[in-house]
DNA sequence: GACCAGGGCGGCC
DNA sequence: GGCCGCCATGGT
């Protein structure tokens, strides 16, 4: 059985609650995480984790075990990003499935992320493919099967045509293909969708087709922001910081994210 | 009962 | 190209 050790470089429940991922359940120490038609079950001890159910391979794939985080997190040039770095250690980037960050972060715009979450659940109860115990993440051919009306009442509200639309534009598409593009010609693809704008694009390439020069901009970078940058938009915004921050953006932003919110949480 | 959420779209200039 | 009002829904 396949243990990883709990330390500086893998905090379980941090990479889980730091926003990137909307299915999983947190029982105490006993993790269960769903990617497309996976599940895994993993079990904390005190100085490790175990997974006592799952494809090991996918494991590691999908918790980004073949990069070295201390390598990503020595060097930080600014103070507030090395201090949000300690503050988030252990996050880290999980590599998840194209086709499923597309529909999430669809879904994620101008929303909550408790309310995400069980949107997320409706549909691959509804949709999902009947893997004995647990539901499958629905395929494409599947979400293309319903219409905007089934997911208007599904409760997503006016996200309902963008889903509808986007899964009919996908349907068919090769995802291989997509996955050899390179990131602005991907990124311009993805834009195309209903509903998909330049922050849904980029936490798509971020997540899903791991590219992790790409820095969201969402309304919590932009609290981080403003007061450097001052009036700038979203956009400019995320461009400006994947070139300062290159191969580390993906990283970067998911430490500034998380830190923010925890921090609000906490006193807001 | 406001306010806000991992924003995007369409209309306007 | 940039700005602005609107969009459904429900958690806090």
């Amino acid at each position: 059985m396949l243990s990883v050790k709990k330390d500086e470089n893998f905090n379980l429940k941090a990479t889980l609650e730091c926003g990137q991922v909307f299915r999983y359940k947190i029982n105490g120490g006993r993790y269960t995480v769903f990617s497309k038609d996976k599940m895994m079950v993993i079990e904390e001890n005190e100085s490790s984790y175990t997974l006592v159910e799952g494809e090991e391979a996918f494991f590691l794939k999908y918790f980004d075990f073949d990069r070295n985080y201390d390598i990503i997190c020595s060097n930080i040039a600014d103070d507030f990003v090395s201090d949000a770095m300690r503050f988030s250690r252990g996050i880290r980037l999980l590599n998840q499935d194209p086709a499923e960050m597309v529909f999430s972060f669809i879904i994620s715009q101008n929303n909550h992320i408790p309310r995400i979450k069980a949107i997320i659940e409706r549909l691959c109860d509804a949709l999902g493919e009947d893997k004995g115990g647990y539901k499958a993440f629905p395929t494409v051919e599947a979400l293309a099967s319903k219409d905007a009306d089934f997911y208007h009442k599904a409760g997503l509200g006016y996200r309902a045509e963008y889903i509808a639309s986007a899964a009919r534009s996908l349907c068919g598409e090769d995802f291989n293909k997509l996955s050899g593009m390179n990131t602005p010609e991907l990124r311009n693809y993805l834009m195309l969708l209903k509903g998909v704008g330049r922050k849904v694009a980029d936490c798509i390439l971020l997540f899903g087709f791991s590219r992790r020069e790409v820095f969201p901009v969402d309304t919590w970078i932009m609290k981080v922001f403003s007061d450097i940058y001052g009036n700038i938009s979203a956009d400019k915004l995320a461009c400006l910081l994947s070139e300062r921050y290159g191969e580390k953006s993906g990283y970067i932003q998911q430490w500034l994210f998380y830190k923010k919110r925890e921090t609000e949480k906490r006193f807001g």
